[in-house]
DNA sequence: GCTTGACTTGGAGTGCGCTCGAAGTATTAG
DNA sequence: CTAATACTTCGAGCGCACTCCAAGTCAAGC
């Protein structure tokens, strides 16, 4: 073992709060983490690195079935990587797709205030 | 009056659904639209440039809160524009915001996926 | 006139992603 | 040893954004 991180320790770093970390961890997101005597949480190296990789996932808004499904294949071990690397070019499609039409979306707005100026400036 | 839409033809126009439509109008979202005898929505060109507006918001994730506010302050006239103005800006460094994080959780998934064709080919 | 289909309102229900509370156990500070 | 704090599980509750249902009205085609 490398370092033990206490479940607070972590939500602070990760910015999630503990009672997340336990859901994650009772819907399957996270695999059972190590345990301190009196049965504390203690998370390695690799269950951080694993929650960063999440968050990389939900911030790109990849549903939780979706990481759960993930999840189980990367449980499954290495021969699952095809079907790992495909569900991520697709989700990787999907992310851009929306990242496009917010960009879109994000002119209309510039406009709509480019407009708002102009009426303050001619009252 | 120009042209006069039916809430399926808005519905299938702006993707939302009719259920949608007569929920934002409840809510305050859309003021109330015109009506035909017998009492059925009937949507003018200004109503369907409103609506549109609302989806590039709602594209960008603006609250339907927010949007309420938003709304509340267009319905009272000119004197709110720069009150609007601000909203929008303020909306507008979110967004951006947003899609920055998006863009470097993307990079991440790239390099995931760049790591796992990697594995295949050794294989 | 009758049927079919689209519309109306009001209110209840759903799915997602947490978020919190209760009751109990464990660890740490003094 | 005591008190305070942090943790545990299990299950219930919440906020958001719809989504749907029930019961009724209306319009158009045959």
């Amino acid at each position: 073992m490398t370092f033990h991180l206490s479940i607070d320790e972590v939500a602070r770093r990760s910015g999630l709060t503990a009672h997340t970390l336990r859901y994650y961890e009772r819907i399957g997101l996270i695999a059972p983490v190590g345990r301190a005597e009196g049965g504390q949480r203690r998370y390695a190296a690799a269950d951080l690195a694993w929650i960063d990789f999440l968050l990389r996932l939900r911030t790109t808004r990849m549903p939780i079935a979706q990481m759960q499904t993930f999840a189980t294949l990367r449980a499954a071990g290495d021969n699952t990587v095809p079907d790992r690397r495909r569900m991520l070019e697709t989700h990787l499609q999907d992310v851009l797709a929306e990242i496009e039409a917010m960009r879109l979306s994000v002119q209309a707005l510039e406009e709509k205030i480019g407009y708002y100026r102009a009426v303050e400036r001619s009252r």
